[in-house]
DNA sequence: CAATATAGCTGGACGCTGTACAGTTCGCCA
DNA sequence: TGGCGAACTGTACAGCGTCCAGCTATATTG
């Protein structure tokens, strides 16, 4: 643009750029996220992002890890099926209004940030207080995990209202809670 | 490129666009799919295709309906709950060799079209000679979708073997399953 | 059978994307 | 104080989806 001088710092960070991709994602959705767009909300050249991110798809990687850290940690030493299902609703909710980046999440098979490994590694603990361990455990979570990321995705998007939609995805949850952890 | 005529029919059809988009996915995945190499691969002119098809989401949205019609119908007369369990497992094991599929599915907000419809319908008749009906029908249908997209969507890009896959599915399948219909 | 309308295809182009390259300049540390 | 590395710039490229205008082979009509 000719206004901004050569050679000079910006100041940008590494959280500023996730920061004004979640934005951006909020705001006007998955189509309006550009490496260009988000690097105008930060008055940059769209290169100098790639000072502080690998490229798009790992910025995305890394918006979803951001987003991950707002679920809510249940009570490590209340009833597990509770804790589980706590977990899960809020997992759910934490996801709900990003619902574009959810796609992306199955697109690439899984997440993998660090986030998203704390959150696993709670449910497995809490799976494991009920008496589910080894490769029981492990299906269990991927169950889990693939029902809620679907409901996530699925959004409100359905014939159901976005508060049926809830009790909808509550009902779901408690019948794979109880098959998980019977009795 | 001057090697085809210019102004002669290809005799392009719009289930041949279809075709080769569907194999294209097949062979080279999403990212391979691309208006220019589907055209290309019918020996034609990019543009060529919009005599064909509206654009490419109608496109994607078109194979993944074509895909949908190769779930194999349940018996209708048999067990209504192995009947739903059959019509999951055909719909999952139909989507998990186009994984690329799935994501744009969820995308979309679920999947439209009259074959993913007459599977709805399906589904519904089946659930309702198991007593469910109404808005309780209407909760199960959705969890029940959502479940097996989701697993389609995450193929077998997890911990697990292929195979441990399809079994992991089919236990949180019964789970769902025996909670819809009690007894 | 001749004239006309139409639908299928073409080359070309537009605006947009992600991102590579090389150069400039700043802040920091020896 | 000198130099080095990191941050940022302008520029550019290839590839994308898709629109437009034109040509022509075919279908339709008189």
């Amino acid at each position: 643009m000719g206004i901004r001088n050569p050679g000079q710092r910006a100041g940008l960070t590494r959280s500023a750029v996730l920061a004004a991709a979640n934005d951006l994602l909020a705001e006007r959705g998955l189509a309006a996220l550009t490496m260009r767009a988000v690097a105008t909300r930060l008055d940059v050249a769209p290169n100098a992002l790639y000072s502080h991110v690998a490229n798009k798809t790992a910025l995305l990687d890394d918006v979803l890890d951001d987003r991950l850290a707002l679920v809510t940690e249940p009570d490590v030493d209340g009833d597990p099926a509770e804790g589980l299902h706590a977990v899960m609703v809020s997992t759910r909710e934490v996801l709900i209004d990003r619902p574009d980046l959810v796609p992306h999440y199955l697109a690439r098979q899984g997440a993998r940030g660090p986030h998203a490994q704390r959150l696993g590694e709670i449910m497995v603990a809490l799976l494991g207080r009920a008496g589910v361990t080894g490769d029981d455990a492990r299906e269990a979570l991927r169950v889990l995990i693939v029902y809620t990321i679907g409901f996530a995705a699925l959004g409100t998007g359905g014939p159901l209202a976005a508060d049926e939609t809830g009790r909808n995805f509550d009902r779901g949850l408690r019948w794979l809670l109880a098959g998980i952890i019977p009795g």
